[in-house]
DNA sequence: CATGCCCATCGTCAGGTGTA
DNA sequence: TACACCTGACGATGGGCATG
């Protein structure tokens, strides 16, 4: 059986979209929901705790694509998405310091600009390849390195998070018309079942 | 027109997962 | 085991719509 534990009360209004319903719907998962309830009394924290993972979009679509022909694998990467040329990528570099939590980083004051479209696996090489540990030598330098590497890393997540949404609707859209076959499906088996019914059941007058 | 609500989308963080 | 990748959660933002 699927991950259908998850997620079951902690929907997030916007992001956490509906497709855990589908994913009961195709499984005719028996839903157990005394825990709604619960709902806003947990903090955030403890729900990342509660939470199991499931397997990636890209897995559960790949597997559900090799038992059901009709269902098509999701991509790996699809450059020519909108029509707008790969391999742009712009980024501003900061230029004042700040200190957090979890370390130290860099701002401008106002939005960081970037404009960024390029394949995740395609990523500037010249930017990652810029500098290496050992040609630091000022507090200066390594400052900036540590920027270039957090800069570096947002921008991978930002273009990570983009692919992932886009494969989240596109197991949604999957789901979706997995559920309306699997209705046509089993409608046709009622009515066979009915027919064959009447078929077999002797006629008593 | 101003305001509030709802929804979609985005960027970021945190933490789980895969793999070399 | 370190590192890159993936994704849930969260907050911010902006557009559309209804209402006063």
């Amino acid at each position: 059986m699927w991950w259908h534990q998850h997620n079951l009360c902690f929907r997030h209004p916007v992001e956490e979209d509906y497709s855990g319903d589908l994913e009961e719907k195709v499984a005719t998962i028996a839903e157990t929901d005394e825990s709604a309830e619960s709902e806003g009394v947990i903090d955030s924290h403890k729900r990342r705790e509660i939470l199991s993972r499931r397997p990636s979009y890209r897995k559960i679509l790949n597997e559900l694509s090799s038992d059901v022909p009709g269902v098509p694998k999701i991509e790996e990467e699809k450059s020519e998405e909108e029509g707008t040329p790969p391999n742009i990528a712009t980024m501003a570099v900061p230029t004042s310091i700040y200190q957090t939590s979890t370390g130290q980083y860099t701002a401008t004051g106002d939005m960081p600009t970037y404009q960024i479209r390029a394949p995740t696996t395609a990523l500037p090489q010249g930017v990652v390849m810029a500098a290496s540990p050992g040609s630091l030598h000022s507090p200066q330098q390594l400052a900036e390195e540590a920027t270039r590497k957090r800069e570096l890393r947002l921008m991978k997540n930002r273009e990570a998070a983009k692919e992932c949404r886009r494969r989240k609707k596109e197991y949604v859209k999957c789901l979706e018309s997995r559920v309306a076959v699997l209705e046509v499906q089993n409608k046709k088996l009622i009515e066979e079942l009915e027919t064959l019914k009447d078929i077999c059941s002797p006629k008593t007058d």
